[in-house]
DNA sequence: CGTAGCGTTGAAGAGTATCAAAGAATGTGG
DNA sequence: CCACATTCTTTGATACTCTTCAACGCTACG
């Protein structure tokens, strides 16, 4: 068994045997040589949560997949309003092509392991791999399609809504497992109460009492006050306004 | 003159030779073979206000250039709750590839004139034209910046806050001439209240006093419900929330 | 003229924010 | 291991924004 491993990863970097974004992430668009090149030129680190990763209107110097937690995307108003406009799991790629500046701040919401490459690694490559393109391509459209959910969401969903929304997105988006129609479901949750808020466009006051609202109700259960118990999805569900 | 330009546009396809997609839009990536191939399957035609382009749910089976008016994007709730989720105008590409069902409701908020080809066609293109997928990823980025911003807009700013900043984005986004920083503009709003409302997450009648308010405190100016005149771009971008 | 669609205005009410305080949870140094 | 400080969360009282419901005005059109 390790054997045969051995005999098909025997070109590919150290870096990148194990890494979940050679086989769903970007990565996965890369043979074996283009692999290398840019294995030379990636780093894998740790950040904590808390710690900015792209700063609002700085230059844009790396991209990164994230390998694990989860990586918030805000953005702010000069009175210092805020809101989440993405999050980003494993094995999401994170950075904006064809840009010199950043029109938003990336942060670690949860401590997250990165693997990052310069920005000129990145789009040497994006000219010489037409595939590499191509997921890229299809990531954008996947965080649109996401990003348009989302729209309704905030525009049009009841602050009771927002949350249970936000609850079956986050129990069916951090662990495949948890898919689409798990009956029940377990997780810890990613953000604070004021991220959460940031995410829904609501005060923390008002995600708290929503979420003691559903507990009263028995729709979920609550430990420690990131551990979220789900026991009938579909009873969360006809909360989230479909 | 017009004999020059016969000759550079000898291998053009008629449709084509003064269409602003060429230029602007995705067909820019196109070579003159490719032009003459999508040319043979495409067909323009006019819709009108109202009149609906892709359903939701509905199989996808084509994709246009948005040659002139505005399309608008929307999501609907079961119970009928309904949020705008993009605007499109000239020489914007509509349709989402890869994909064999819309997620969204597609709608000429204006008459539109579109520029329409077999999704088959298309997919077959962009198989053999990396630019093409690259202008189809920036066109995808462009989008996703914009939904981005705009659930800043929804989350977190007031009903002024969002009325200001949706006649900022007309001003600006409808034409070309009134660019980022032109002192004055004119324009006529190509959607309804009712639409301004879905567009924001208002109601009708929220969108009504905003833009009374606004036309009151000598912002804006309003002829025949549609045709504004700002004449002071500062004093409506201070309300905007930035 | 009468009707239908769109927009404005007013009054009342619901939902969420704001302000304030107290209760858990987590970490720190004694 | 415990007292303490700090941060995060919950809960309560009040204020305000926006929605809802209702009526009316304007314009286009048969």
């Amino acid at each position: 068994m390790a054997e045969r491993q051995d005999v098909h990863n025997f070109d590919i970097p150290v870096l990148c045997q194990s890494c979940e974004a050679r086989h769903h992430g970007v990565c996965g668009a890369l043979d074996h040589d283009q692999l290398a090149g840019l294995a030379k030129t990636s780093v894998k680190h740790s950040v904590e949560a808390g710690e900015e990763l792209i700063g609002d209107a700085e230059a844009i110097e790396s991209f990164s997949n994230v390998l694990a937690g989860v990586v918030k995307l805000t953005k702010s108003l000069s009175d210092g309003r805020q809101q989440i406009v993405g999050l980003q799991f494993a094995p999401d790629f994170l950075g904006r092509p064809f840009k010199h500046e950043s029109a938003i701040n990336a942060e670690a919401a949860t401590s997250v392991s990165l693997c990052s490459f310069p920005k000129t690694a990145i789009e040497r490559m994006i000219k010489a791999s037409p595939a590499l393109e191509h997921r890229l391509l299809q990531q954008a459209l996947k965080e649109l399609d996401q990003a348009r959910d989302w729209m309704v969401t905030l525009g049009r969903k009841t602050a009771a809504e927002k949350v249970a929304s936000f609850l079956l997105m986050i129990a069916t988006g951090i662990d495949p497992a948890n898919d689409q129609d798990a009956v029940s479901a377990v997780f810890d949750l990613p953000l604070t109460r004021a991220d959460i808020a940031d995410f829904l466009g609501l005060t923390i006051e008002t995600v708290s009492r929503q979420l003691t609202k559903l507990r009263a109700d028995g729709v979920i259960r609550i430990e420690n006050n990131r551990h979220v118990v789900v026991d009938n999805m579909v009873r969360l569900k006809r909360r989230s306004g479909a």
